[in-house]
DNA sequence: ATCTTTTTGTGAACACTTTCACAAGCCGGT
DNA sequence: ACCGGCTTGTGAAAGTGTTCACAAAAAGAT
């Protein structure tokens, strides 16, 4: 299978196309463009045409596109098709924050463990799941077929769970911890990092003749 | 005066540099290359260099950065060289998780006032801030001259929070909402949705047939 | 003082992404 | 059946970002 390298700016984009189409199935809107597509995604039509373009023909020309049709489409490329078994690892305020965040299971994110090496959290019930210890990492992800580990423990725990994780076979890690983790080549990392995000909203602020001053333009 | 335009990676990359000195700091290295710099955050040393070159001279040849002095100087370029102002509106799971993560005070970013629109939440005090109403948020914004709106409310709300943010004069924006925000284009916004990036591993995940495709962190 | 080793800073080459522009196709009206 | 208005899909062009490759500089050795 020829599957063009698609870059990661695209995926993300596909990922928004998805959540507006959404919007509109609530509104009760079957036949889109991609004029509108960009205008709700924040690109242009363009771009959502070439976006599209590497995964097939989707539209109908002069007409635009079936929502409905596009949605399915859409979830099958993003790999929506299927459910995915995800782990939280550190359960402290990230990590319940994520256990509460009751979204993720209805965009087809199952949680199916979590762990922490608190005792004191070990066995409590947190959004259905109960926290496991760390001990018995590798078996309990092994077992419970995880698909995506997501790593919300301290700084310097995270490559020692990441680590263990990748070697318990998890193919994909989600990272909220502010390190750079080295897994073996074949697992797909992502990081979340809020001060990184705050830095780069820093330094536009500062480089953008931003004075003290709260005043408008 | 404009500086030439610095892409969105190159300043995260900054960051990444910046945080891998600090590693340095402890560990009490104080000359570094840029080879070193680059394995260290996971970019190329041509890389590191280029990135630096937007903004001068930082090195010496043939021996490298005195880790110190580029410390400084990527603190000055990403505007860390005064402290910022954050205000969290939505105290909820996210919310209150940001509150209580201390390491934003460290990195030069001060919460100084938080918001929620229930009752029961308000005048609550988390991570050392009282928890105000939404109906004062442009006057407490404007007073407590906020540089950074984080907005963590649920999406219905968002749009409307970040308008009035933006009206109240904070010219920056970083938003958990999973939905796109429109405000005037010289308000900054970045987003971090934790949907999107494990959409993204979902479709890495269902595409890759085993090639062995670099990761990012 | 000169040679050797090292590493920076940077133009040029390359690779990747986005935008442009237009033929091809679809539909409703006449 | 044909026309006119629209919108897709897509090569080609333009624009951005990354990698290469090497002259210039620094320091220690001889």
């Amino acid at each position: 299978m020829t599957r063009k390298r698609i870059s990661d700016s695209a995926v993300r984009r596909l990922s928004r196309y998805l959540r507006f189409l959404r919007d509109l199935e609530r509104v009760g809107k079957d036949i889109v463009s991609s004029r509108e597509l960009a205008e709700g995604t924040g690109t242009t039509a363009a771009q959502v045409r070439k976006d599209l373009s590497h995964f097939g023909s989707f539209g109908k020309r002069g007409q635009g596109y079936v929502a409905s049709e596009l949605r399915r489409s859409l979830r099958e490329i993003l790999g929506l098709g299927r459910r995915w078994h995800v782990a939280v690892i550190g359960v402290g305020k990230i990590g319940s924050a994520l256990l509460g965040y009751g979204d993720l299971t209805q965009r087809g994110f199952d949680i199916v463990a979590a762990f922490d090496s608190d005792p004191v959290k070990v066995d409590e019930k947190l959004g259905g799941v109960r926290v496991r210890s760390l001990a018995s990492l590798e078996a309990d992800l092994a077992s419970a077929r995880v698909d995506i580990a997501i790593i919300a423990t301290p700084p310097d725990s995270a490559q020692s769970v990441a680590s263990r994780a990748a070697a318990a076979g998890v193919p994909a890690i989600l990272n909220f911890a502010p390190v750079k983790l080295e897994v073996a080549p074949h697992v797909v990392v992502r990081s979340m990092d809020v001060s990184l995000e705050l830095e780069g909203l820093s330094f536009l602020l500062s480089s953008s003749g931003g004075n003290g001053s709260g005043e408008k333009a």
